[in-house]
DNA sequence: CATGGGTGTTTCATTATTCGATACCGTGTG
DNA sequence: CACACGGTATCGAATAATGAAACACCCATG
């Protein structure tokens, strides 16, 4: 593993509710050499992907980060595309909803809108990475993403999460031919115990999915009116991130 | 240079009119050398700081930025604070209006807001860095701000970006010394020709500066009228920002 | 006031990595 | 075809990263 590899891994420690990390707690979560991994959060520092508080001298990310985002999000609106549709999804739906990006060999969250209707709620963490075999919004990539993608989750070896999570190669090949010929995925406690998913892909210029959007559920709420509900707004919401991403549609997908 | 700093300093090179950059374009930006260069754009994409767009092969930023972006928007509202005031300040003023925070011995824009209401506008590229010696936003934390960053400023040689750039260690002290009488500060062609403007900071929890909003206008169009609506917006703007970040205005700032 | 936890800092020799030059392949374009 | 570009591979030399260890500091807590 290089060097940058491992200074940029320590910036995935950070998550909603780890916003800042002290030292020690960094060289526990990284299992790195104490001297090393400071060496790290000061050069990425210096660099402006992190910062001190100046209270606690802890690390929190820094502005350069949100500096960055902006600029991508000028040339390549992601965000600002996927925002209203997972809203609009959100409050029609009544249940949570997310949008991921493949980001090599997992799934990373870029938005969700959570609305926050039923007592009991999805806990979901943005800042998580989602594996590809154990997610609908994997599933869905899987199924309709680029073939490196899926090459490498069938290769490599699977852990298993929940309940469900399918391990096995061959049951993970017929899932992914069975989202392939539904058009969207199911998961059914292979994440989160208690939780069902649906997730849709939308796709690039080159009819390759590139991300998705999936609505998971508590199981004890998912209902067949529901249901239909669901992989409705999703194959409207994925056809119009699609299309205002300027996205193609493959002719074998089998939703319009 | 580390090797850390070498790879993230690639991912400076984009902006918003450069948001596709290919290998050979990189290599010439940076100097470096081709191989070097390569391997390092390879492992930032890895971690998916870059990705490459199919088509060209050219390198853009990646999803990893995004993920990062809302981790620390979440726990540190930053742009959610600042864009609403500075929009209410531009949509006021029918100026460009632009934030930025300290990053290291730079300022970097974290948002703007421009009303677009005028014929001549100030151009303003927002993943440009900005030199804290010769920008009002950079003035505005020489004054206010860390002593480490102020001391860093003065020591360093300083480059000249227009007609009336401060150079001399005796002048940019002088004005340093005035913004702070002042509580705001002022800059005229030090930057961009034609441009004056005026900047103002924000505090963070120890009543140190850090950020700033500032307010561009092409010359011709300043007069005192505006000049007067522009620090009584900044100072309205400033006050609500290091409210709403929990931040303390110092006993010593000059203006309410 | 000693203790323990935390952070931050420095040193140093060893080792592993990175570096950069060069050369080469394939592709698409003028 | 010549040219620019992206990508690959190799290889010795130079550099940078590494990890261990010792020390300073702060602040809680006992």
């Amino acid at each position: 593993m290089g060097t940058i590899t491992k200074a940029l891994s320590l910036l995935n420690h950070f998550s909603s509710d780890r916003a800042e990390i002290g030292l020690a707690n960094f060289v526990r979560l990284s299992g790195g050499d104490k001297a090393t991994v400071r060496r790290h959060l000061v050069e990425l520092a210096e660099n402006g992907f992190l910062e001190q508080n100046p209270e606690t001298r802890k690390y929190r990310l820094g502005p350069a980060i949100l500096r960055l985002a902006a600029v991508r999000e000028r040339s390549f609106p992601m965000r600002s595309v996927l925002g209203p549709v997972v809203d609009a999804m959100a409050a029609s739906l009544g249940e949570l909803v997310h949008a991921a990006l493949l980001q090599g060999d997992v799934m990373s969250t870029v938005y969700y809108a959570d609305p926050k209707v039923h007592g009991t709620r999805v806990i979901f963490d943005e800042s998580e990475m989602l594996p590809l075999h154990a997610t609908a919004s994997g599933l869905a990539i899987l199924a309709f993403g680029p073939e490196d993608a899926t090459d490498y989750a069938i290769a490599q070896d699977r852990q298993s999460f929940a309940p469900n999570t399918v391990v096995a190669k061959s049951d993970l090949l017929h899932l992914v031919r069975q989202t392939r010929a539904q058009g969207y995925s199911y998961a059914d406690q292979y994440f989160t115990s208690e939780i069902q998913s649906y997730g849709m892909p939308f796709f690039g210029l080159d009819g390759v999915a590139i991300g998705t959007i999936a609505v998971p559920v508590p199981k004890a709420r998912m209902t067949d009116a529901l249901r239909r509900q669901i992989i409705e707004e999703l194959r409207r919401g994925c056809a119009a991130v699609t299309r205002s991403l300027g996205g193609a549609i493959p002719p074998d997908f089998p939703l319009t």
